[in-house]
DNA sequence: CGGTAAGCGAGACGGTACGTCGCGTCTTAAG
DNA sequence: CTTAAGACGCGACGTACCGTCTCGCTTACCG
């Protein structure tokens, strides 16, 4: 009697074929890019009829919304002991991700739709920096802990603070050395004001 | 010498025509969107045919730039005589212009182009942020004639931190007021790091 | 054995639809003519999506051939008693056919692509001639059985002058009274060599 | 002060460039055909501008129509002392001119537009076919006098249906041997009722 | 175990927009 | 006032995708 596993008549979704059009999609993103994707390409490459693609998604942006919420990779909150190598650590993390054609793609396609679309960047706030927010949220704790910072400051401005300037970066300083030193320059000068942190970073 | 004045045969190419079809780019892009605007359309509504638009530009989105470069407001550099009041004056300036339909559009068309055609990125750096950065040394520079802050600040570096957090807040705080409210205590947090400035903006 | 029946997966094309399109293309063919008919109008009157069309013919030409093609007329052998009356009742027949609209449109079509695609002439000739041409081979034989002329005369010869005849006067007398009275008087002089047959038709 | 010798203000029309646009005309007419020839490459060709041409013709037809009508063969009248001989002399002429790529382009220009533009085949009529007309009058006299035909023969009527064998043979028998060969055969028989001539050609 | 209902790959469907090309006209400066 | 050059508004071309709709065929359940 009970509905959730209740189950409804007829063939069953092939999982198979999902997972065969969602690998497609990822490809396709970082190879090509979202606009110049098209459906029919997803749906040949994985092997799969188009229609199996519209049973489950009403729109291309919604297939690779899910395609990338899947690629969820583990969060690392970095403990050295210092939080200037803890910053930099989550430097170098951001830096294999967002720099990655896929990563690129991604990023570029959620802050092209951001308007159009604002559920979309719904999605990656919810899924993709949210979790990074809090664990960010960890690394301040400890600092705070060993008083490198002052305890009234907050860990959620200077997250968002850092990301929009890494996301800056990226599109300006798209090479990767060249990111990661802007970053590093800018994350430098921003927690001089959040702290008794004014070494070098690096 | 007259190199710069030869002039190629045959009939120049019509500026009313032209300008009917920024005009037209203006308006659509401002109303539909990018994605959602067709040539055709921008050519009916300018009374223009498809091939004087090509004829220019060899894609929508080369129209689309150059119709936007020519929007260029005026870049007023406020001198309210303390640091704090200059950037809350170019908060205000950077929301008008950003925040509007047009304006919105514009970024959004702008970052998401800026991995598939980088050197759409280059214009939107050289005609629009770079002069910016700009004025914005002077207000530095004031502020530093007027101690509010320490010699060896790097003005670009401020104003590139700046404008990543006025971004992050677009794509994720588009209500204007929220917008207003993240980057002013961004900042705040950012221009602590740089100065004795430390008072509350605002 | 099954291969002739093997089919190929996916939709079937819709006969509707094509029978639509043929439909169309005769209409438009004798409205406006082959220069004039556009593949968007074609496709707009029959309801059907330009690539429908495409997807069966490769030009316009393909299509008007096909559609042409298609409209076999039935091909009465007249039997008065009389070669006189016989050709009399030929004429009349092919007056109908050749000076329609349709008709005269179609003759125009294929005499005028014939050099620039002589597959096209071969149509006209394997489905419309041809049939004739066997026809026209009936009516002779019986006159030659009623030794009105003679047995050795070759049917064929007789039919392509009279064909070419029936050609000319299309173009040059484009009036139905006059073209038929034109091909009257050529093909009783044509006749008379050929026959005891000289009393004046009609 | 005779007026038709009244000279016009200004720059007089070049007799050059009208040269060159019928050249260039009659050469792309030969290679490529009426239809795939456009103005554009008619004006490149013989370095003229499009406006040049415009000023003289009304459109691509009457441009053609011209360029054709000053490439008038001389018209030779045979006189050889037999009707057959002379018959096959006329034939011989008419493959020459309709045969070569050029003729041929040009009939089915003038043919296929005979029905959409009818004063296209009227200037045909009247420029081509009258004085060939005429001229096989002169051959037809001759032969009577010789009493070879009947003194009450329309060698209208037979030039007609002669003309119309060979535009049906030029149609369906486009090989040069076949051509003539069919329209030697078509014409023994139709002058077999013209005539005492019943020997065979050739 | 055989019926039934949904899912499947394939691909055709009516559309919309694309970017190109040719039309016949218009607008320059040069002659 | 004509010329060569070439831009103009227009509209058809043939292509590529869109999202939907059949096809004939599995595939799993349920009675």
């Amino acid at each position: 009697m009970n509905d959730i596993h209740k189950k409804s008549p007829g063939r069953p979704r092939s999982a198979q074929s999902h997972q065969a059009m969602l690998q497609a999609t990822l490809e396709l993103l970082g190879e090509v890019g979202f606009d110049a994707m098209s459906i029919d390409a997803i749906a040949a490459r994985a092997g799969v009829g188009k229609a199996t693609i519209y049973r489950r998604y009403a729109s291309k942006a919604e297939l690779v919304a899910d395609a990338i919420e899947r690629v969820r990779e583990e969060i690392v909150i970095p403990d050295t002991g210092s939080l200037k190598s803890d910053i930099d650590a989550l430097i170098q993390s951001a830096a294999q991700i967002t720099l990655s054609p896929l990563g690129r793609q991604t990023v570029a396609m959620i802050i092209s739709s951001a308007s159009s679309n604002p559920e979309f960047a719904e999605i990656y706030w919810t899924k993709y920096l949210q979790p990074r927010r809090q664990a960010f949220a960890v690394v301040l704790e400890r600092a705070k802990a060993r008083h490198e910072i002052g305890a009234d400051l907050d860990p959620g401005l200077v997250f968002d603070a850092m990301s929009g300037i890494m996301l800056y970066a990226l599109i300006f300083q798209p090479n990767p050395e060249s990111w990661t030193e802007s970053v590093r320059r800018a994350l430098n000068l921003l927690l001089k004001g959040a702290s008794s942190f004014d070494a070098e970073l690096h």
